[in-house]
RNA sequence: GGGGCUGUAGCUCAGUCGGUUUAGAGUGCCGGCCUGUCAAGCCGGAGGUCGCGGGUUCAAGUCCCGUCAGCCCCGCCA
């Protein structure tokens, strides 16, 4: 019985069609006489009807099917009588009265249910993520990971932009994450690196006058796994030619703007603000702020510094911040309250928590006593704190109070109930540093990656201050999260020199390390630059979930473990023998 | 590598201060009854290595130690 309608899409205007359905078994509902069955393929769910006078046999298959079975019913679709139509089913003003049915396939019992409202442990829905995966959820995840795809296909297509893949097996690239190796057998002792974005790659396409390029690309990582973090995800890979940084900026915002038009219909307001990095860390204490809500972070070192609260003296005195946010309308915390966010912000590495709560008449502390009159009104007024507020304040190195303060100003924010759910609120974050210092290696190292182009005003820092190196880097947050980085990128070989002398990259290591692009470079590379939005995180906030794993169809665990097939598991020794590879395994017991 | 949470029936969970018979409930599963349900209903039944190992105790699902797995976070990583 070969399909000739789909279930979810039966409507009053079918009624009187005869119609042939193959899908699975959502629910049987058997009344002795009449069953009724749900009948479930990817388009949504209709109820077939098997009544005994209209088919002997057709019932007798439904009396025998169970959950998850695979059937084909051939039948008419008629009205529900008067008073049983199903408004939660879009449906659910019809039936189909079936006049011939087939078990295309039994199925044993399904491990677990998706059908009801119990939601199931992670661990039992990935080891049979097939059967997840038929859930109405993950299929309207599926669907919109498409969409999403098509409609960045159609958009980039349409601007003039080539899709170009490029291979998997490559070359350590320089983004500073662990690669996952792939032994060559032809090559005995040599190992292709999986890569970790296209990057150079999609730079040499520059070179190559493809001047647009796109690429939904996969990129490896073999680093440890988080909510929002996976051992291989996708990119959408962009680099343009004879840009400067604000043709990326309103290519992004487009692009971004049709996506979501396209998938979920929402309008995203562009152009999207712009933000400094240093602006970011400093009102927000994150370079991906959530600007759903306010709650900024507000500077209070200057009134510190000449306090008598001597923890607050010392801090400031040795180069260190105080810094806080205001909790309107906590002001009634309790001490327990108070302690609890206080074992929060020390979580996140805070020394402390200094609370002040602000009443009609006076500004309540623990640590009031340090302060005099004047500087507790100035504090309340540099809050602008009303009646009824808590100011919640940490003093220490600016990364401290920053981060701290970040998660404090987020665990606020959800508290109080400032998100809008609804709201899409992206930002671009503009001015990233270009070096970093890694204070274990005592070295700089490239914040983002070697091959982005300094802020032109920022050459004569090279020299005296390289922390202070501004890059054209930039990334597009949404809601708080950072859902794609981008840069402009060197194309001129004596800029790429000051960068890597401040890397303490010599002429031998670039060579050895990206030579072939340097080489490149110098055959007339056009200027250019690009972004690389998180595709999967991306869906991840089209679909409102909060875990990439939701958005992925065969994710892994967080021991980067396929539980379905068990991946990764041992080798062949034939294989490992042909790859001369001798395995030297830690003891085990 | 580190911190936190979780692990009891296929699934979702309860199990008090360590002690009441055979470790419970809902759901699912199996059987029976049932012609308008849509989480169908009613009756009956089967189903357990309390993650695993060790220890304390007269007695451990419960306390202690170790270990494994999943999740969240730090480190790491755009």
């Amino acid at each position: 019985m070969k399909r000739t309608a789909h279930c979810g899409q039966l409507r009053a205007g079918d009624v009187g069609q005869e119609v042939i359905l193959n899908g699975w078994v959502n629910r049987r509902r058997d009344h002795g006489g009449l069953i009724f069955i749900d009948m479930r393929d990817r388009s949504g769910i209709v109820q077939i009807v098997f009544d005994p006078p209209t088919s002997e046999e057709a019932h007798a298959i439904a009396t025998e099917v169970r959950p998850e079975f695979v059937m084909a019913v051939h039948g008419t679709v008629q009205r529900r009588p008067q008073g049983t139509e199903n408004p939660d089913l879009p449906t659910g003003d019809v039936e189909v009265i079936a006049g011939e049915a087939e078990v295309l396939n039994p199925a044993e019992t399904p491990p677990f249910s998706f059908v009801d409202e119990t939601e199931t442990d992670e661990l039992v829905r990935l080891k049979y993520r097939y059967i997840d995966l038929r859930s109405p959820r993950m299929q309207r995840n599926l669907r919109l990971r498409h969409q999403a795809a098509q409609a960045t296909r159609g958009f980039l297509t349409q601007e003039g932009f080539w899709e170009v893949e490029t291979p998997i097996l490559f070359k350590p690239t320089p983004e500073g994450a662990r690669d996952y190796l792939v032994p060559s057998r032809v090559s005995p002792g040599n190992f292709y690196a999986l890569p970790q974005s296209p990057q150079i790659l999609k730079q040499l396409l520059m070179v190559s006058g493809v001047e647009k390029y796109f690429q939904l690309a996969r990129c490896l990582r073999d680093e440890d796994l988080r909510a929002d973090r996976q051992p291989e995800h996708t990119q959408i890979d962009i680099e343009m030619s004879f840009v400067e940084q604000d043709d990326i900026f309103r290519l992004t915002e487009r692009l971004f703007a049709h996506i979501f038009k396209e998938t979920i219909n929402v309008d995203l307001p562009i152009p999207f603000p712009r933000m400094t990095y240093a602006e970011a860390m400093r009102r927000y204490g994150t370079d991906k702020p959530d600007i759903r809500f306010a709650m900024e972070l507000t500077d209070l070192t200057d009134i510190a510094e000449g306090c008598e609260f001597e923890i607050f003296r010392r801090t400031v005195a040795q180069g260190g911040q105080v810094k806080g946010i205001k909790a309107e309308g906590c002001g009634d915390y309790s001490r327990s309250q108070i302690d609890q966010l206080t074992e929060f912000a020390k979580v996140h590495k805070a020394q402390g928590l200094v609370s002040m709560a602000v009443t009609e008449s006076e500004i309540k502390s623990p640590m009031a006593k340090f302060f005099t009159e004047e500087e507790l009104g100035q504090i309340a007024d540099r809050y602008q704190a009303k009646a009824g507020d808590l100011v919640l304040m940490v003093a220490d190195k600016p990364e401290i109070v920053a981060e701290s303060l970040d998660w404090l100003r987020r665990e606020m924010g959800h508290r109080l109930g400032l998100i809008d759910e609804n709201e899409f609120a992206p930002l671009w974050v503009t001015e990233f540093p270009l070096f970093a210092w890694d204070e274990g290696e005592k070295r700089w190292d490239a914040e983002h990656h070697p091959f982005c182009m300094p802020h032109p005003d920022d050459f004569e820092l090279f020299q005296t201050d390289p922390g202070e190196v501004r890059a054209q880097a930039y990334d597009v947050v949404l809601n708080g999260v950072e859902l794609g980085s981008g840069s402009i990128r060197i194309h001129r070989r004596d800029i790429q020199q000051q960068v890597f002398d401040v890397l303490g990259i010599d002429p031998e290591e670039a060579e050895r390390r990206f030579g072939f692009l340097l080489r490149a470079f110098e055959y007339g590379t056009p200027p250019h630059g690009g972004i690389a939005p998180g595709f999967d995180r991306l869906v991840m906030m089209l679909c409102g979930e909060n875990n990439i794993r939701e958005v992925m169809a065969f994710p892994k665990t967080q021991r980067a473990q396929d539980l379905m097939s068990g991946a990764p598991s041992p080798a062949d020794p034939d294989a490992l023998r042909e790859l001369h590879i001798k395995l030297d395994l830690p003891p085990s017991e």
